[in-house]
RNA sequence: UGGGGCGUAGCCAAGCGGUAAGGCAGCGGAUUUUGAUUCCGCCAUUCGGAGGUUCGAACCCUCCCGCCCCAG
């Protein structure tokens, strides 16, 4: 088969390539310069840029297979590094990677794939694509710490039906990492690569502020009825849920606070105790990996990367959580079956916390209803 | 200037004669293909100030300073 693999440049998808080229597929290796050299060469954590590229080329040339370098800056500031920055200025917290995987890595790729008479694209995500009885189905990896079936919820039907995902089987990156030397790849110990690789300082709200200076503004930090509690040096510095860099307004009352919304407007972050939370969320962009429920369908849901699913129900845009969370606006929301990925869609602001401030809110009860009023 | 109370890190706060808990904030790090969460480490040679008692004082005594409350 001819296959079209996406070469980063690091360990895991030149494993990708190696594998596959090993299994005696034809295949092709294609690079994605993402952005300027300038900020990444030498960096570790990069992918995608400078040094990155050439070790894509040599992973290349070790395996013999043709290597390609395509040009998608212009399309990653727009699609990818601009969404990041609106996001944050209009009081959301973006997960570029999802952008990144939904437009340059599988939308071009998969047309570039076509175009260079490839039947399918493989890349080095650690999920895995399962044919099922209708069809192909996307799952999370085995080596549950490294899945990213999360970051993947956009993908098309369309695409999975044409991608392929060698790594999501493996064990865990030991084995990954034992594939890479056993086929001699020159970056079989290169370091892992990790925080948005378009950030050079690893200061993600630098790189906000330069591009939409008013997320950097200063602003008051409040609560729920509105009592000034400290100040804040920008939006972008905070999340949904987040606890620290609140100074002052860390405690109220005597409880421990939490963002619970970010009003770009008046440029103000109000917090509201942890135990604060919807059991509501809205979502936009919805994708589904399966046909779309017509009744309410009962789930799991990850409202974050990185935490145990929520059991829920999701109709069309709403999903409704069996207990109260804190789901921070322009994070995803990934539907779940077991192992499964059923689909996913983005989480909208202004349905998360009541912060119409009525006044003198009482502490939210700790119980399973603590929900807060929905707007 | 009658009576009472209190001053311990940026904040809250334990300790009440034996050599300064804890929490929050802050800083540093680990984890993490977003952010957040989580985790680990650091963070008062010193207890409002000055004397005194004592082998030893944040703790006892004296005076001073500053706040608070109740009376005038």
């Amino acid at each position: 088969m001819r296959i079209l693999v996406a070469m980063s440049g690091g360990v895991d998808s030149s494993t990708v390539a190696g594998l596959l080229r090993e299994a005696g597929h034809e295949v092709v290796g294609v690079t994605l310069q993402l952005y300027d050299h300038g900020a990444a060469v030498g960096r570790k954590g990069a992918c995608c840029a400078g040094q990155d590229i050439h070790d894509a080329r040599r992973v290349a040339d070790h395996l013999g297979i043709p290597h390609y370098v395509i040009d998608a800056e212009k399309r990653f500031a727009d699609a990818v590094i601009g969404d990041f920055a609106d996001s944050y200025a209009a009081g959301e917290t973006p997960v570029p990677c999802v952008r990144c995987n939904q437009t340059v890595k599988f939308a071009d790729l998969t047309a570039l794939a076509a175009g260079l008479g490839c039947e399918r694209l493989a890349t080095g995500h650690y999920v895995r694509r399962l044919d099922g009885p209708t069809g192909p189905e996307l799952h999370r990896a085995v080596d549950e710490t490294r899945d990213q079936s999360w970051f993947l919820f956009a993908t098309t039907r369309a695409q999975l039906a044409r991608t392929l995902f060698p790594l999501g089987a493996m064990a865990d990156k030991q084995a990954v990492r034992a594939e890479a030397e056993r086929l001699g790849l020159p970056v079989a110990a290169k370091a892992d690569s990790q925080d948005i690789c378009f950030v050079p300082s690893g200061s993600y709200a630098e790189t906000v502020v330069r591009l939409r200076p008013d997320a950097g503004a200063p602003g008051e930090i409040v609560s729920r009825d509105g009592r000034v509690l400290g100040r804040h040096d920008g939006i972008a510095r905070y999340t949904v849920g987040q606890g620290r860099r609140l100074g002052a307004a860390a405690q109220d009352a005597g409880q421990q606070q939490a963002v619970v919304a970010l009003e770009p407007a008046t440029r103000r972050v109000v917090v509201g105790p942890r135990s604060a939370g919807t059991r509501q969320v809205r979502l936009r962009e919805v994708n589904w990996l399966v046909d779309a429920p017509v009744a309410p369908l009962a789930c799991q849901v990850k409202l974050r990367a990185r935490e145990a699913p929520h059991p829920a129900q999701v109709l069309g845009e709403d999903v409704t959580l069996e207990m109260p969370a804190l789901p921070a606006p322009g994070q995803a929301c990934v539907f779940y079956d077991g192992s499964r990925v059923l689909g996913g869609g983005f989480i909208c602001r202004g349905t998360v916390v009541d912060v119409a401030g009525e006044g003198g809110l009482s502490p939210l009860p700790s119980g399973s209803d603590g929900g807060v009023a929905q707007r």
